[in-house]
RNA sequence: GCCGGGGUGGCGGAACUGGCAGACGCAUCGGACUUAAAAUCCGAAGUCCCCACAAGGGACGUGCGGGUUCGAUUCCCGCCCCCGGCACCA
């Protein structure tokens, strides 16, 4: 009997299912259709187990979707562009492209060496002019729909270099080559409209029912939306005058709009805080009586590190501005105050202070001395704005408040609000967290933006025929001055396509989250010269229907990707919404309780472990050890396991194969079938019907791959009792099975086996198969199918509770009608012995006579 | 602080809708085979207690404390801890 060595087999199957093209697929109307995808690879170099994961999690749903007769699509790509392969270049003078092409090389033959079941001929790489010149295409769209624009903005600047960092090249504040400290710059940015589609990001995730929950809170907190309003505070000059009309009002500067989601606690607004970027700051500065000082106590907030003040690490400080506003409810004036704890980017930039009620107000109130006054009583208690230690938000009947008092704060908020609207001094609206998209990026590995400077026409996109623009080549990069491609002559100047007079070109390239935002609809059509995709073959395949990755990307790239489907349905392109179906988020690989990284030098590289158990073992492992969601401990032990695991399903079927793979032999259910065949017949369908269930829709793989351990098991048990396959070698007499019955139950057992397990060890499996004398191979094998009658026990063993313990155990026939198993129970030898002669006051059957429980009088 | 997920043997993990807790695997121990070992095959095993031992029996046991129920890992209430997200967001 030939041992199991993987190496070779695997080697044997990857050239047949290369040189057959056996994972190409073509639109065909006839089938259903199943687009699996993982999330593509960026050529970081060589991929580690924790990388491959989910490419081995798709894969087995891949596989098995085939083997049910979908018509599977299955590509993968790479996210090639982006700033490691730049800061390759900057560290060892290998050109960007170089490095990235020679990554994306050696990886695709680990994955190949997976025997991950792709559509090679599908692969795109997003670093490659026919891939990012539909990023360009798609940029110029949405600058002619109006969700591209141009404003200022911040970037991190390291002054030391002289040049852009991106987030990732700040490191703890310092730049990420000098270590000088990081400086903002303002400068012209692109921006995408994302923030359009708030409402609808946000309210369309009721349709992602098959999306982890975990994914869909990120979401939302990301969109943040809160319902609010907007109010109007009068600056006190103008108090005596009549207000002028709305419209005016709200762009002049004689007044301070506010956003409130409690404007039922306006009553108690006894402050009005400015961010120390509000417009107002600046002109009450310079009418303040010392200037100088003024802009020096603003100067302090603003000098104030960004980040910190965004995340609250400093203390909250202000300063009276010395000016006056009229709260329009109550008619009095309230001071105004600059604070650091107010953002300009959220809001109007000015908030009111509700000390009673906003615990943040309460701690500034008392520092410096404001009032507080209480306007919502809460249930069952009486607050006094002497007595308490911190603010009380939330819930309660509204005092204090004019005519308002009396209401329930959430009726007085609707009643405000519409007060506020009728009077022109306010209105309802909602407020979003989220951000328009900024993709510029001073950088060089990236999607050029097509747009050029002309001199007489201004900003104009590049002609849709002169796309691609190429990145040009670089021979050397400094990582100094401002962006690579501004540093370019020939590049950077060029002529306008309105005039063909002189003009310069943008030299920002798009953030590679543009790059990814769309990939899924390419793979549908990945040659295409003419478009991105044609809307019919995102037609046929889209909406992908199981997509599987890194929680990590739960936000930004999950949500870019529901924006930029939605910005092609309104481009008329395809009718989804959502481009994902289904999400699965799979957990890291770990290695002594930490991710898997080069820096700590605890990677785990797949080829090593396919030179040594190979990829079916790695695979079955993987699968096995929990599931897909959870992060693993990668342990060399469980590994050895899986490969014993199949090394034993080798065996059997290895010794199996000549008794079983012949021709002639019976189906189980023609011929009759004493007790023992008849079990294992029974266990085959439970097996079936637990692996069929727990890989679709479940996607439980560990439960499944533990359900065909245990039917291995039982056959290993059936042979030794039969004195055949595996276990037979070592008895003298080498017994050979004649009964026919039994022949074809393990023929149905061990044909079932083979092909449940081609998903995980699909090399295995196919080899197996082929010796057991089939030609076409296992996908076209199909997937076996259960027969419920079969799966169904014929007896039971039912447990018996007295008092909820379980004192005895009776076996019945199934379907035991409920009555008489209470007669039987009750009848029973050992039951009686625990009743001890108590009366039963209550005896129950659990649905499907799984249980009996009896209830007697203790004593 | 708000939101989401979780806490089960020595370890990874099972348990579909409230019905035998610990499937399956790892590690461990024992047996068979072997001159021996490895490999393989077969078997044991939650904790504690009773019994000289075994057979057998009992109590406890799914983070903690209550509750509902004939019956709770599962449902409800109140806590503790861990992981993840958001957060001076008005």
């Amino acid at each position: 009997m030939p041992e199991y060595r993987p190496q070779s087999i695997e080697q044997k199957w990857q050239e047949r299912w290369r040189s057959g093209r056996a994972f190409e697929v073509t639109e065909d109307p006839g089938k259903p259709k199943f687009y699996c995808l993982e999330m593509f690879a960026y050529p970081s170099g060589h991929a580690h187990v924790g990388h491959v994961r989910n490419y081995m999690i798709g894969d087995v749903v891949a596989r098995m979707k085939r083997m049910r007769g979908f018509n599977v699509l299955h590509p993968f790509g790479w996210d090639a562009f982006g700033l490691p392969a730049e800061n390759a270049a900057i560290k060892n003078g290998t050109h960007p492209e170089t490095w990235t092409l020679e990554n994306i090389a050696h990886m695709k033959g680990q994955l190949q060496r997976l025997g991950i079941s792709y559509a090679w001929e599908r692969e795109i790489a997003t670093c490659l002019p026919e891939y990012y010149k539909w990023n360009q295409w798609i940029f110029l769209k949405m600058l002619e729909r109006d969700l591209a624009y141009r404003k200022r903005s911040s970037v991190n600047w390291c002054p030391s270099c002289n040049t852009v960092l991106a987030n990732e090249q700040v490191v703890n504040g310092g730049c990420w080559r000098c270590g000088t400290t990081v400086t903002t710059r303002e400068l012209e940015q692109w921006f995408f409209r994302i923030t359009q589609y708030a409402d609808e990001l946000l309210d369309d995730m009721t349709q992602l029912g098959e999306w982890p929950d975990k994914v869909l809170t990120m979401q939302s907190n990301w969109v943040g939306r809160s319902q609010g309003a907007r109010v109007t505070f009068a600056l006190e000059s103008n108090a005596g005058r009549a207000l002028p009309p709305p419209q005016q009002r709200a762009s002049g500067s004689d007044a301070i709009e506010v956003f409130t989601t409690r404007i039922d606690t306006i009553y108690g607004a006894t402050f009005i805080v400015l961010a120390p970027e509000h417009p107002l700051v600046q002109r009450f500065a310079g009418e303040s009586p010392d200037p100088a000082a003024f802009r020096a106590k603003v100067a302090k907030f603003t000098s104030q590190d960004r980040s910190a003040r965004l995340t609250g690490e400093v203390e909250k400080e202000g300063f009276d501005t010395g000016r006056r506003a009229i709260n329009p409810f109550t008619n009095e004036p309230v001071p105004i105050w600059v604070a650091n704890f107010v953002l300009m980017e959220y809001g109007t930039g000015a908030v009111m202070g509700v000390p009673g009620h906003d615990q943040r107000d309460f701690e500034f109130a008392r520092k410096y001395g404001l009032p507080i006054t209480i306007v919502v009583q809460p249930d069952g208690e009486t607050l006094s704005a002497e007595t308490m230690t911190e603010a009380k938000p939330g819930a309660g009947r509204l005092v204090a408040s004019g005519e308002f008092s009396g209401l329930d704060w959430e009726e007085g908020n609707r009643r405000m609000t519409e007060a506020a609207r009728q009077r022109g001094i306010g209105h309802g609206t909602v407020q979003y967290r989220l951000k328009d998209w900024g993709i510029s990026r001073q950088r060089y590995w990236g999607t050029p933006i097509p747009v050029v400077y002309c001199e007489t026409h201004g900003l104009v996109g590049v002609p849709y025929d002169q796309l691609p623009v190429e990145l040009p080549k670089i021979a050397a990069f400094s990582g100094r001055g401002d962006s690579p491609l501004a540093q370019i002559p020939e590049f950077v100047n060029t002529t306008c396509p309105e005039c063909g007079g002189p003009a310069r070109r943008e030299t920002d390239t798009m953030d590679t989250f543009v790059d990814s935002s769309w990939y899924f609809f390419r793979f549908c059509d990945p040659r295409n010269a003419d478009l991105p995709f044609d809307p019919e073959h995102v037609g046929y395949w889209g909406p992908v229907d199981f997509y599987s990755g890194g929680v990590e990307h739960a936000i930004l790239h999950l949500i870019y990707s529901r924006f930029f489907t939605r910005v092609f349905r309104d481009l008329g392109m395809t009718h989804l919404s959502e481009p994902f179906a289904r999400l699965l988020t799979q957990g890291m690989v770990l290695k002594s309780g930490q991710v898997m990284s080069k820096s700590k030098g605890n990677v785990v590289d797949p080829d090593d472990m396919i030179q040594k158990y190979g990829a079916d073992a790695l695979r079955l492992y993987v699968m096995f050890v929990a599931p897909p969601e959870k992060e693993i401990e990668w342990t060399d032990a469980g590994l050895e396991g899986s490969f014993r695991f199949l090394a034993r399903v080798w065996r059997l079927a290895d010794s199996l194969c000549d008794t079983i793979g012949g021709h002639g032999i019976p189906a189980p259910s023609a011929v009759a079938l004493n007790d023992e065949e008849r079990a294992l017949r029974r266990k085959t369908h439970q097996t079936i019907k637990r692996v069929t269930i727990d890989l679709d829709p479940r996607v439980h793989l560990n439960t499944a791959v533990s359900a065909m351990m245990e039917l291995v098991n039982e056959l290993y048990a059936f042979c030794s009792h039969t004195r055949c396959g595996p276990v037979s070698e070592d008895s003298d007499n080498v017994g050979v099975v004649e009964r026919p019955a039994t022949i074809a139950v393990l023929k149905e057992a061990v044909e079932a086996l083979v092909r449940m397990l081609s998903p995980f060890a699909p090399h295995m499996a196919e080899e197996l198969w082929e010796s057991l004398g089939h030609r076409d191979g296992i996908t076209a094998a199909g997937w076996p199918e259960y027969d419920e009658t079969v799966a169904k026990a014929e007896e039971i063993v039912v447990p018996v509770q007295i008092n909820g313990k379980v004192r005895a155990r009776i076996t019945v026939p199934a379907d035991t009608p409920e009555d008489d198993l209470r007669t039987m129970v009750l009848a029973d030898a050992q039951v009686r012995s625990h009743l001890d002669g108590r009366a039963v006051q209550k005896i129950m059957v659990a649905p499907n006579g799984r249980l009996v429980s009896i209830v007697v009088q203790h004593g």
